[in-house]
Order: C-alpha cells, then structure tokens, then sequence
DNA sequence: GATGAATGAGTTTTCATTCAT
DNA sequence: TATGAATGAAAACTCATTCAT
C-alpha cells in the first residue's frame, strides 16, 4: 500500500527533493522579492511560480519573513563567492583599480536581482539583514582586495596614500549601484537607458577614468 | 447673472482649510511611503497619523495611488525648487564642480525622505513616475548648472572637455543617493555610520576630491 | 449687500428655479435608476449629471428613497397621462382592439425607461410603490378604455363575451413589457434584435394578430 | 513518477466537502441576487446565510461578480435541463401547442428565483450573460419542442403556417415572466394577486386559450 | 513531506448623508 | 438656496497563515 511506503525513513532521493525544493523556492522568492519589494511579493505568488505549494514556505522557511531572510543571506553569500573570484596580482596598482572597478561595474550589471534586493532592505532600514549576524562587519571580498592593491601602490608610489580601501570600494559601489538600482527613475528624467550596451560602454569606461584619475598620484 | 453672485462663495477660510488638509495628507504620505515603501504602506496609518480621517484620501486623491503620484510629483517638484537656488558664477570652474558636488552632497543627506522615496520607485520600476508627464526628459538644475560650468571650463582650459554634464551629474548623484539610500546595509557590512556627522564630512571632502580630480585637464 | 438680497423673500424667478432644479433632478434620477437600478444608482453621480449639487437631493426629496419614490410617482403619472390621450370610438370593437394593443405596444417601445423602472421596482417587490397611495388600485386609462371597447364588442357579438379587460391589458402589458424588459437576454439567447426597428414592426403585427384572434367571437 | 504518486490524494470526502462548499455558496447567493439584485446584495449576506465565510466565495468564485455569473450560469443550466422534460409527441398539435404553454407557465411560477434573476439581468443590459459564451444563441429546449410541433401542425394544416417557433415562444415567455416578474406593481395597481392558486388557474387557463386561438388555421 | 481547503484579521474602497459657511 | 468639505458606517477584497487528510 501506499501508505507504508509514505511511513518510509527519508530515502537519499527524497532528501535531494527536499534541497531541491528548498532551492526552488529560495530561486523564485529572489525573483519575487526584488521585483515587488518585501511587503509587495505575496506568498501565493512566489509559491505559484514553483512547483511546490505555498505550504512548503511554512514547512522550510517557517514563513514570509523567514523566506526573505534565507533569501538575503544566500544572496549576499552568492554574491561574495563570486567577488572571490577577482584577480590582479599581475597587473600595475593603476591597472588594477581600474580593473577592479570595471569587474565591479560588470558585476552589478550581471545581478540586478541582488542590487534590488539590496534596495529592498535598505527602504526596511535594514532591519532583517541586522538579524544575519553572520554577515555583520565582515566586508566583501572586492574592499579587501582594493585594500592590497591600495598598499601596493602607497608602496611604489604610483597610488596616492589618503585613502582607504573602504572609500574607493563605496565609491565604486555608489556608481555601479546607481546604474541598476535608479535606473527607472535617471532614466525618465534625462531619457537615458542606462541598460543600453553601448551607454553601459561608456559608464564602465568612464567609471575606470574616474577612479585613476582620482587615485593616481 | 444674479444666481452666481446670490450663491455663497466658498469662504477664503474654508479654502484654506481644504488647501490645509490635502497638504498635510501630502506631507504625512510622504513619510510613511518613504518609511515603508508603497505596499507597505497603510493607507489608515497615513490617515491616523493626520488631523483628517482616511475617508479624505479617497475625496482628494482618488485612492492609495492616486496619493502616491502626488506624493511622488510634489517631492520631485520640491527638489527640483531647492536646486533651483544653486549658483555658481562667482567661481573658479574648478571650484565650482567641487561646489556644486558639495552641495548636491548635502542637499541629498539633508532631504532622505526623497531619496528613499525614489528607491521605492526605483523597485517598482518607475512606473509610477511614468504617469508623471509632466516630470519627463526634464533633467534638473544640477544638471543645467553643471553643464554651464563645464563649458566655461572647456573654454578656459580648467576642464577637461570629454565629459558631459550628465555624466557629471549621475556620478555626483550616485556618490550622494548611495550615502542615504544604502546607509543601512552599507554600514551594516563595513560597520562605518555613513550618517555621522564626522563620517559625512570626510565623504563630503571625498566626493569633492574625485570631482575635481576627475574633471581638472 | 448681496446679504440683504439674500434673505429677500422668494421671488417668482426664484420658486421658477426652484421648480426647474427639482423638475432636471426628477429627470435625471429616472435616467439613472433605471439604468442601474435601485442600489446601484449612486446619489453621487445623479447630483453630478445636474447643474445642482448632491446637497439638493436632500433639500428637496429628503434622500435616496425619497428621490426614488419621487421618481416612481411622477413615472406613473406621466405614463398615465399619455394614456389617456387613447381613443377608439370611431372603430369596429375589433379594429379598436387591435388598434389599442398597437398603441399600447409603441407606448412600451418608446418610454423603455419607464419600463425598466417598473423592473427594478418588482425586483423591490413593489415596497416603494405601496407608498404611494395615491395610485393604488387605480388601473390604467388604457385598461378602461378595453373595458369600453370589449362591452361594444359583447353587445354586437363580434367580440367574445367571457373574457373581461384586466385579463386582455395584462395580456398586451405582458408582451409589450418583454419586448423592452427583457430585450436583453431574450436577444442574446436567440439572437434576436427587439429593438430593431423591422422586428419591432412584425411583433407589433403578430400582437394585433394574436389579441384579435383570441377576442373575435 | 514516484513523487506524484507519494504525494496525498485530496481525499472523496474533502473534495465532496468543497464541492458542496460551492454549491451552498451558489445556491444562497441565487436566492440574494433574485431577492436584492446585483447591487443590492451583499456578499457578507450570502457569506452569513452559509456555513462558510466570505473568504469562500473569493476563493471560489474570485469575487462578487464572479459569484454572479456563476449563479448566471447555473440558473440557465438548469432551467434548460428541466426544460429537457418537456415533450407532446403523443398529443394532437394543438393539444401540444396548449400543453407547452400551460407546462411553461407551471414552469415560471415554480421557479420565480429565476424568473428574478434574468429580471435583473436585464436591468444591467445583460452585460454579465454576455461574458457566458456558454449561452450564446442557444434558445431553449421550449422552443425546439415548439418548432416540432408547429411543423407536424403545418403539415396536417391544423396550425397555421405563417409564424416561427420563436415568435410562439416569444409569446408565451411573455405571458408567464409577466406573472412572477411583475406581479408587485400589476398586483397593486390592479388589486389582483397573481400568485393566488385561483388567479394563477384562470390565467394558466386563459393563456391556453391564447395560443390555441392564434395559431389554430 | 505534500496538498487543497479553509480562515480571521486586516486593508482598501465606497456610499449616503451632514456640516459650516 | 447653494456649495465644497467632511464623515462614519459599511462594503468589497486581500493576505499570511493553519488545518485536515
């Protein structure tokens, strides 16, 4: 019957069905949450684009609250692996800031979905990613790799020494941020997409100009 | 015709009154949109939170959208007020970036209910603003401002002539929005207060020192 | 002072304008219940297809059911009229029966408003109408003026003699009510257009045909 | 697959129960429509007069105008299914005409919720029938017998041949909506109680005369 | 683990009516 | 009489969450 195989300890499948599911739903509540903000997503939504039902957001997640946490840590934890990816021991200090804030830039682009999450909880004061305490303070992979090549180049001298790695990465930030997060409302105002690939061209190139100029000695 | 004359105009007071009540519903929208987003938002704590009952939202402003377009078009008509008092004739090009930098610079950490406003759009796309013609392709102050000083530069030499005053203002106003905007997350991961009064100063002379490095020939 | 003219007492022009508003708001409440009838008439948008204001309403007819009942009453009064307008003294009591049903069936087809009042009226179960005293039991001319012919008829043999004139109006009513009542899902159900002006023409033909097959001795 | 076998079947019994949910909601709510209109009734009327709550019929039916035309819908349904009962092939053909008019006026006094609701239908112009494709051009299973019997009739030229089933169903819907459609203000107007065995004997009776009288050759 | 049905508290919206001038 | 502003009660509708199986 039926019914015994239900009784049945979790099987190695059925436990990668749960990951599965669980990932699922983490998949599509990103979607969902960076498109209508916390309070705009609605639970039925998200569990509507799975293929799970809404019961299993309560089961895994415990519920809204606890999905969108889930979702702000794998999103953050996603974004720092791949900010470990960033490379550049071989290249002069002036050459990689530019490096730096270019792959910056191509990153932010590349993950829109984590920059408007990022919106999201900034509008709710950050009151949910405050509760991630594993995050807290730690930084991100892209400031602490500014903060060598910064030294490199006090050292040699071709970088100036005022300022420090967290400066230049927010300001980095700031500028890439910008690009994807207001781009609905820069766009109105002055008629510029800045999703087009060739302004997207030009504002990579331009970001790389600024940062040498400002940090060359 | 005498019926028009006969019939008791609205008294001035009254007027007043009415006039008295929509701008203190726009005011209180404004902050609890900017607080809360727009689904967020309660159209009965908006209305709490007013001298007037929620039924007045309804006979001024149609509904909760209708309020926030109004909100959305009255914040950007303010603003764009405000930076209309920006000069900067008496400058040095030079200096007059870094002026007007600065002063794009306090202007957004002193208006955050704005700025958080325009996050809040930002996530749903702009297409609020979009129903706002009135606000469309028409740039800002800032922007008009910077483009005088850049071609002064241009003429004198001070300045770099690649640039144009939309780039400026975009990095400008990136720098300045991310201070506000991502405040929270920002200083969460980096443990840096981007609100402190010590903290704002550095950033201040910071944006002033890329500007001008940036934009000098 | 306008003041003084104010408390002036009312003049005729005055009591004329009186009598206008309340005669254009009379109208424009049997446009609009009978549109959409009782509950779903909005006082609102009665005051709003008007020259006067909702407060008006109020003045003159003490509320929405005043105004409805107010409605009904002068409905029926003005069919009423019309109706006595009929005549059939100059025909054979078979030509007049046919003639009444005719006119009778033009009357319905050109007072479709009246009509559908009647409608929302029984949807009501007639509670507004059994205020109004003075119509009850009343009849109708058009019935009486049957009373007449069908006793012509009875005295000459030519008309049957077991039939008496309630059951010949209600009978006429009946169809000619449907033709405008229920034009709507009659004619959607079979595709039939009642208010076509050449349909129209032959059911007027088949009415006469039916009454004075029924009637004739 | 494994997975949607393992997954719990929703049980009969459950199904049983929604099923029976919905058909409580859409039998209460053929009575308030048919007693208040669309307007006029009230969702947490229906929602009360039920074992279920409001939150149902949203669930179900989407909203109140969903719940309508489902209560649209059924009402046709199952008059057309009752309809299907009628037949006369054992009957003369006037004998059959007499027959189907007399079964259809029983029919319109035992269902005056119906009879109501296409009342109020017609009041909003139809406009919800409209959206139940379903209907569309259908007729009715009275119309069909009746066109039968009309040609058997014209074939032994007992009945006259000039008129179609339609105008003889016309005729006689007419006749019996009128008894139960309106009732309150005939009855009023005329101090006859239509609804009284009596009164409704004669008129069943008198209707059969009617049909016969006309379409006799 | 999984599913569809159900729910209660809340949220937006509507409406007839009244008030102040 | 007339007008725009204001109101409270009620109506429709939504949403996160839980239950029974």
């Amino acid at each position: 019957m039926v019914d015994t195989q239900r009784s049945a300890p979790p099987s190695a499948e059925r436990m990668r069905d749960a990951e599965r599911t669980r990932a699922e739903l983490l998949e599509v509540a990103t979607e969902v949450f960076s498109e209508q903000g916390y309070s705009g997503a609605r639970v039925d939504e998200i569990a509507e684009r799975t293929r799970t039902t809404k019961r299993m957001i309560y089961y895994y997640f415990g519920g809204k609250e606890g999905l969108y946490l889930a979702v702000l840590e794998s999103a953050y934890r996603r974004i720092r692996e791949t900010e470990q990816g960033l490379h550049a021991d071989d290249l002069t200090p002036v050459e990689a800031v530019r490096r730096i804030a270019e792959l910056t830039f191509d990153h932010h682009h590349d993950h829109p979905a984590f920059i408007r999450l990022v919106s999201v909880e900034n509008i709710h004061n950050g009151q949910h990613l405050g509760k991630v305490e594993a995050l807290r303070d730690l930084g991100t992979p892209a400031a602490s790799l500014l903060d060598e090549v910064l030294a490199r180049g006090r050292a040699s001298g071709e970088l100036r020494a005022d300022v420090d790695a967290v400066d230049v990465h927010m300001m980095i930030s700031a500028y890439c941020v910008f690009q994807v997060a207001n781009s609905a409302t820069f766009g109105f105002l002055f008629g510029r997409d800045m999703l087009a690939p060739d302004v997207r061209e030009r504002h990579r190139r331009i970001l790389g100009d600024i940062v040498v100029a400002w940090l060359s000695a």
